[in-house]
DNA sequence: TGAACTCATCGAAATTTGTCATGTGCGTGT
DNA sequence: ACACGCACATGACAAATTTCGATGAGTTCA
């Protein structure tokens, strides 16, 4: 509120009553709450920048904002201490309840139906989950949301992400490459397996079954199997179930995530370094501002259902 | 949300997408919705932008920039048709809910106390009723708060209002001087009253039982008195109870509120114009922000409780 | 028909918000 | 003790938004 109107009756007062002026003109915008709740869900101003798509500063700012307008601190800055004072929790509720309401008027009263096209890209092994449950049901709600999905190794869709093919993918990416922006659906975490009939020599290369070009962690494996010469590659195969076969077939050692591990399969770590871990993220590409894959992200999100205790991004 | 960040990744978009951009923004402001609320309270967008202080033309923005943000229209723009569409009342119930939430948020949060002085006004009748109790409590909920209280009649308020010596005083004015400012607590009518056993003449003056100079309405009485020459003053009382036992006394004709007529006293309307009715309202001295008085007006308007049927202000 | 009233729109002034650059404080490692 | 990295605060200013005053358009009433 910048009325001029009234504080034509302000003048000759004295500085008190400007004080007070200020006082009466009192409000909580609504994108500081907002900001409130992200500082919250994203663990500091940096952060909750980030996610909002702001600059670190503009964050800092609204709190400031907020603050004035309470006359109180709302976030504590002493280390070590909690992040928020009493105050701001009970403006986080508040602010929860405000954006609440408030975002379901937004829902229930805007008359634009969800329109427009997404095109997506899946891997193999997550299109053939409960994805497509997901995506049926979206369908339904959204008749006028044209959905176009693209099943691709991981490697082949961030590059179609990159090229704008792609509004949004559904990628498995090291846990160290998550991006800020990235939706973390859940993670895995890579084994070297072998049979157990399989020996292990103590000296030359090792009988390395790999998946081919288009697997993205097969390359971090080539990589450090070429720094120490320890891999030998002895069997190339694009699927799971064919390195699944090589292995029970005590043909090498594979690397392979939890889901794959079967039967008689034996982790091993012998002269072979710990292999990172995954995530599957949806990762949109750069120009994805778009509300129908808005509302898509946050239904695959919350099915996957995460419970919150994940960060969702690094 | 102003951020520039985000757009810069719109460079070379089509208009489409930047429609789209609109709608990813969309928030609803708080004033907005407030200014929703005063078009709903007071009839219209000219009176609601007085109340709050605005320019009509800056609240006809607001609610633009709502309809923009909800793609639809709030308000009914046909003559003889509601004030309101469909969308207009749905969003009315959530502004009403999220402006309590707002305003219950920096209430409880300010950490300034409700501190400062309250000159008050208010007549005799008045100052005889629940209001006593209003006060009480809200000197019990604000003891920084000095509420110095004056009795006057009301047109000695009205000019005390004028000279700043008060900053609100509760008086009667006509339904017809209400102001845009005003918070009209209640509505009272006035009649011509008699005892059975008066017989009004058809000629000649009418027997007039006045209230003294101090009463406001009586120079109304007189100015048609003088204007018909119907009127005679037979007998002068400050007292309500004095105009009642005289009025009883067969001793003429007065002019009487609703809560004043009792017994066998007959309203009679021979010879006598419809007398003007009546309005109790708070009203501010001009120089008179202070989040005190307004605190307590809005108690007073709340227990006085009238229940949102009548219209705040002409 | 003219007057009065209400609301919408335009151009520009006023105000608010966000960015960039920089400052400050804290924790960690050498 | 010092250097570095990280997180947040602050100042100056640009960009964006809101408000104002003037005016236009529409409606109602006498």
């Amino acid at each position: 509120m910048t009325g001029v109107v009234r504080d034509k009756f302000l003048s000759g007062e004295n500085d008190t009553d400007i004080v007070m002026n200020e006082l009466n003109s009192r409000r909580l915008e609504i994108d500081a709450l907002r900001a409130l709740s992200a500082i919250r869900q994203h663990g500091g101003i940096t952060r909750a920048a980030v996610a909002l798509g702001l600059s670190q500063s503009a964050v800092s700012h609204k709190i400031k904002r907020l603050e004035i307008s309470l006359d109180c601190e709302l976030l504590g800055r002493k280390s070590g201490g909690p992040m928020f004072t009493a105050a701001g929790e009970d403006l986080l509720d508040y602010a929860g309840r405000i954006l609440g309401l408030h975002d379901e008027a937004l829902l229930s009263l805007s008359k634009t139906p969800l329109a427009g096209r997404i095109a997506l890209g899946l891997t193999e092994d997550t299109a053939c989950t409960d994805l497509a449950r997901i995506f049926g049901r979206f369908r339904r709600l959204h008749p006028n949301v044209a959905v176009r999905t693209k099943v691709r190794m991981s490697l082949v869709l961030r590059a179609m992400l990159e090229r704008g093919e792609l509004d949004a993918a559904i990628v498995q990416v090291f846990s160290h490459e998550v991006r800020p922006k990235d939706v973390v659906l859940y993670r895995e975490d890579l084994h070297w397996v072998k049979h157990p009939e399989l020996m292990i020599r103590h000296d030359g290369p090792i009988p390395f079954l790999s998946f081919d070009d288009e697997c993205f962690y097969r390359q971090w494996a080539l990589d450090i199997g070429q720094e120490d010469a320890v891999l030998e590659t002895v069997f190339e195969c694009s699927s799971a179930a064919g390195i699944v076969s090589a292995v029970n077939a005590t043909m090498g050692v594979a690397l392979l995530s939890d889901r794959h591990i079967r039967g008689e399969m034996q982790i091993t770590t012998d002269r072979l370094p710990p292999p990172p871990s995954l995530a599957y993220v949806v990762r949109r590409a750069r120009k994805s501002r778009n509300p129908a894959l808005d509302c898509l992200v946050r239904e695959i999100e919350s099915d996957i259902g995460r419970q919150g205790g994940l960060a969702l991004a690094g």
